[in-house]
DNA sequence: TGCGCCAAAGTGATCGATCACAATATGATG
DNA sequence: CATCATATTGTGATCGATCACTTTGGCGCA
C-alpha cells in the first residue's frame, strides 16, 4: 500500500496514494535499472548509455522524484550549504552584502542560508560552535566577531569558518585598517575647507570597524594639528548606529561650541545630528558640516543631501564568500580587493564658518 | 590539547588522533553504557538514573561530542529547520520581521534559516519546490508570492508552506485588506485638512500589498468625492519602492498642478517626492502634503519629519512564523492579529494651501 | 571460436542517529 | 526467599543516498 510501483506490464494502475516520497530504489524499479545506476545518473556520471539515461529521466519525471538531500549529506559528509551568521539586533542589515554573497555561493553550486542569532556575543559563539560541529553546513561566514574561534578550513570534524572582515578583530585581509582609512580623507577634506574643530560620533566599542574608524579619526586630527572636541560613544546599546545617538550628541553640545565638523558613525547617525542642528538653529553646512558613512539611499534625497563614504558592500560580500568557498574546497585563499571605500561629497559639508569667538591665529 | 580525556583508571592514554567526530557509540563506550542509552539522554528522556546521566554528561564533555544533526534528521524525518524564502533584489529588507520570526522559531525549538533567491518569480517557485521536497527543512515561509503553490501542512512527502500575508495573492488571514485599509484613514485625514486633489505613487504591480493599497486609495478618493490626479506606478523594476520613483513622479507634475496631497508607496518614495518638491520650490507641507508607509527610522529625523503609516512588522513576523509552526506541528492554525497599522502624523502633512486657481465651491 | 579488455551496470556495505522490541536490574510484597 | 510488576538499559533493524567492489556485456583480434 505504501508504494504502488506500476510494473512494466502489470496493469495495476493505481498511482493514487503516494504517501511517501519516492526513493532511488523506486525510481530504479520504475526505470528497470539498479539503484546504483540511478545514483550515477544523479551524480552526472559520464559513462552511461543514452538509452539508460532517457529511461531514468522519464522515471524521475513520472514519479516527480527529488533526491533526499539529508540522506545524501549523511553519506557524503558534505551538504553544499554555507551559512551566514547574522546577529539579530542589527539595525542596518547589509542587504547588498548578502545578495552578492548569495550570488557567488549560488554560482559555485552552494546554497546560502542565513542563520539569525539573537542574544549577545556568547550566544553567537555558542551557536557558531554548534553550527560548525553539526554537520549541517560545509562552512560558516560570520557577520559578527567570534572571540575564541579562529578561521579554519573544512575538516572531517568541523565546517570551515570565515569572519567578515568588517567584524573581524584580527584585522585580516582588507580588514579594519583599509576599512577606516577613508575617514582620514574626510578629515583632510574638511580641514581644507577651513574646519579646525571636530567631533566624532562613534559606533559601539564592540565593533572592530567602529574602533578602527575612531583610531583613524584621532590619528588624522592629531597629524593635521586640528582639535578634537571629543569622541561620543553611544550610551544605549539598543540605539547603537541609530539616529538617536547622533541627535543626542549634537543636542548636548553647548550653544557656543566651537565644533564645526562632525564625523558620524554612519548615515543614520549623521541624519540625527543634522536634525538636532536644525532644531537649535544651526544651518548645515553653514554652521556645521556633517559626514556620514554607508551611502544609504535616503542620503541622496534627504535635505540637505548627505556627504558620506560609499562602501562597496557588494564587493565585500563577494570577497567574503569567495574566501569561505576556497576554505571549504581546500583551495588557496583568494586575495582581498584593493579599495572599497570612497568619499562622496554632497550638501551636508561646506566651508567652515567665520570664527568670531576665537580668531584664528596665523603664525606662519 | 583540545581535549584531555582523563580515563577513570584504564591507562590506555592515546587521545592523540581524533580525525573524526565522535559518535553516539564512542560516547557510549566512553561512558560504559549502550548507544541507545546515550540516545535517550540526548532526547531528554525521563526515566534515567541520575548516575547514568552524570556518566554520559562527563563523556560528552570530555569528547566534546555534538550530535550529527544530519544523521538525526535522516532517521526522524524532521530537521527542526524552518526556512524563510527571501527574494534577492529586495530593497527594504524587513529586519524587524525577520528578527521577530527568528525569536518565535527559536522559542519553539526550531532553527530559522533565510534562503536568499536571486532571479524572478519562476526561479523562486522552483527553489521553493526544491526546498519543500528536499527533506532539508520542515517548513518554508515565503516572503514573495508563489503562484502555483498552495499553503499546506507538513506531510511525509513535503515540508509545510506559508506565504507571508503581505505577499500573498490569495488575501489570506490579515491579508491585503487589513494591510491597505489605513490608506483610507490617511486620505480621510488629509481631506479633513482641506485637501481635494490627490496623487498616489504606487508600488510595483506584482506585489499584493501594492495592489491593495492602490485599491483602497481609489475607493477612498471616490467615496469622499475627491479628485485623484492619477496613480503613478514605478516604471523601472530596479527602483521599485525606491526614492527615485517618488522624485520622478513629483518632478513630472506640471508647475501649476492642483495636486496638494501625495500618498506614497513607502517612506523611501515619500522622501524622493519631498526632495523633488523642495527643488522646485514647493514647501512641504505648505504647498504639498506627503504621506509615506513603513515608519522607517530616518523618517523621524528627516527634515521635514515624515507622516507615515507605522507597520507592526514584528507582529507580522511573529504571526507568520506562528502560522508556519502550527502547520509543521499539525496543530490548529493561529488567528491573525487584529490591527497592525497605525497612521502617524508628523511634519510632512498639513492643511491644504488656499486655492487661487479654482475657488472651492461651497454649496452646502 | 576463444580470449582479453574495457565499458556499463549490479550487489552489498556504510554513514550516525533513532525506533521497536527484548532483556535485565530494582524494589515491593506475601 | 520467591515472585511479580515496574523501572531502566541493551540489541538489532532502519532511514535513503553513495562508495567500494563485483559482475555482465560488447567488441576486436589472433
Amino acid at each position: 500500500m505504501t508504494q504502488q510501483s506500476e510494473q512494466a506490464d502489470g496493469e495495476s494502475a493505481a498511482p493514487a496514494a503516494p504517501t511517501r516520497r519516492p526513493t532511488v530504489k523506486q525510481v530504479a524499479a520504475h526505470a528497470g535499472v539498479s539503484h546504483q545506476t540511478v545514483s550515477r545518473y544523479l551524480r552526472g556520471d559520464q559513462g552511461m548509455k543514452p538509452a539508460t539515461i532517457a529511461r531514468i529521466e522519464q522515471a524521475v519525471r513520472e514519479l516527480d522524484y527529488r533526491p533526499d538531500l539529508v540522506a545524501r549529506s549523511m553519506r557524503t559528509g558534505r551538504t553544499r550549504v554555507l551559512a551566514v551568521l547574522l546577529p539579530s539586533p542589527v539595525q542596518a542589515l547589509p542587504t547588498p552584502t548578502l545578495a552578492a554573497a548569495a550570488e557567488v555561493a549560488h554560482q559555485a553550486g552552494y546554497f546560502m542560508e542565513v542563520a539569525v542569532v539573537d542574544g549577545g556575543t556568547p550566544e553567537r559563539v555558542e551557536r557558531a560552535r554548534d553550527l560548525l560541529g553539526s554537520g549541517r553546513v560545509d562552512g560558516v561566514l560570520s557577520m559578527g566577531a567570534l572571540p575564541g574561534l579562529e578561521e579554519r578550513p573544512r575538516t572531517p570534524e568541523a565546517a570551515a569558518l570565515v569572519v567578515h572582515p568588517q567584524f573581524d578583530d584580527r584585522l585580516r585581509g582588507l580588514g579594519a585598517l583599509a576599512d577606516g582609512s577613508v575617514v582620514a580623507e574626510a578629515v583632510e577634506h574638511l580641514a581644507g575647507l577651513g574646519h579646525r574643530d571636530f567631533l566624532h560620533i562613534a559606533g559601539p566599542e564592540e565593533w572592530a570597524s567602529a574602533r578602527s574608524r575612531r583610531r583613524v579619526y584621532e590619528e588624522a586630527v592629531a597629524r593635521l594639528g586640528l582639535t578634537s572636541h571629543g569622541v561620543v560613544s553611544p550610551g544605549a546599546e539598543w540605539d547603537a548606529w541609530g539616529p538617536r545617538s547622533g541627535y543626542d550628541a549634537v543636542a548636548a553640545l553647548p550653544l557656543d561650541s566651537p565644533v564645526t565638523a562632525v564625523i558620524a558613525a554612519n548615515d543614520n547617525v549623521a541624519l540625527g545630528a543634522i536634525r538636532a542642528a536644525g532644531e537649535r538653529g544651526w544651518a548645515v553646512p553653514g554652521r556645521l558640516s556633517v559626514v556620514g558613512w554607508d551611502d544609504a539611499e535616503f542620503g541622496r534625497y534627504a535635505t540637505p543631501t548627505l556627504s558620506t563614504v560609499a562602501v562597496d558592500r557588494s564587493a565585500q560580500g563577494r570577497y567574503a564568500m569567495r574566501r569561505l568557498i576556497s576554505l571549504v574546497a581546500g583551495e588557496e585563499p583568494v586575495d582581498a580587493p584593493e579599495q572599497l571605500n570612497r568619499l562622496v561629497l554632497r550638501e551636508s559639508t561646506g566651508p567652515a564658518p567665520a570664527r568670531p569667538g576665537r580668531p584664528r591665529t596665523i603664525d606662519t
